[in-house]
DNA sequence: CCGTATCCACAAGGATACTG
DNA sequence: CAGTATCCTTGTGGATACGG
């Protein structure tokens, strides 16, 4: 008699790929990459430093709490820093760091990827779609 | 007197925003590369064809649900052909297109950086937590 | 074996209002 | 100007059970 049902085998398998998932680079990179308003964020510091408000205008589909909470996870992950000028108003600056800058390739070969390769993908989506409603 | 409002004006440009995030090709593949499973069956069907059976033992972390979810999203964008050998019980089969495969370089893009920076991105973390916690 | 359907929990994202 | 707090809606992903 086992210790261990297979069900229970099965359970402790799952969780163990669960962790294992969230633990490899490469998937913690795509999640944060996936974020709605990273790829923006990135594309807009790359072209220099900017103000809160600078990003807050060229991303003006984000909400302010997703605005800011976009910079805190790019600032906490090391590639952003954040520089407040105590002035009156206060101004803040946000601009990218070498590791955010390292970045910048990855997200290159995406953009790169997706231009070359979008129209395929909407062509596979057109037919996918024709079948599944005749 | 202006025929908008500043406040509706703000709407608008904030609703012309998203949707051209939405249309945007970059953020489109973002969108997809983020999902959850995506990279690990692209990564497991980079090896080869694969049987569903094999893909749910080696992504024994992801739901059947989700599994078949992820493999139809990816069909529907022509990244993974789907072949069903009518045996009993049936068998299908998985495997990359060459659109799939021509993603695989911008994965491995991913994966390369993931590799060398992801203990930068753990260092920066662990400072920025400290600050907090202090 | 492969997939679908149902129901459900939780996290992501957003609207609005308010503070230094 | 920059940010926080609150409340709310939606979407993503999962558990379970069932069908071809």
């Amino acid at each position: 008699m086992p210790t261990r049902t297979s069900a229970q085998r099965r359970e402790e398998a799952r969780d163990a790929h669960r962790e294992a998932v969230e633990l490899c680079p490469t998937n913690r990179v795509l999640d944060r990459l996936g974020d709605k308003w990273v790829g923006l964020v990135l594309v807009e510091l790359e072209k220099g430093r900017r103000r809160h408000s600078d990003l807050a205008r060229a991303l003006a589909g984000a909400s302010q709490k997703m605005l800011t909470q976009t910079l805190r996870d790019l600032e906490r992950d090391g590639f952003v820093s954040r520089s407040v000028t105590p002035s009156v108003p206060v101004r803040v600056d946000y601009a990218l760091t070498p590791l955010g800058e390292s970045l910048l390739p990855v997200l290159h070969a995406v953009t790169r990827w997706a231009g070359q390769h979008i129209d395929q993908v909407d062509a596979a989506r057109e037919t996918y779609d024709r079948g599944a409603t005749d």
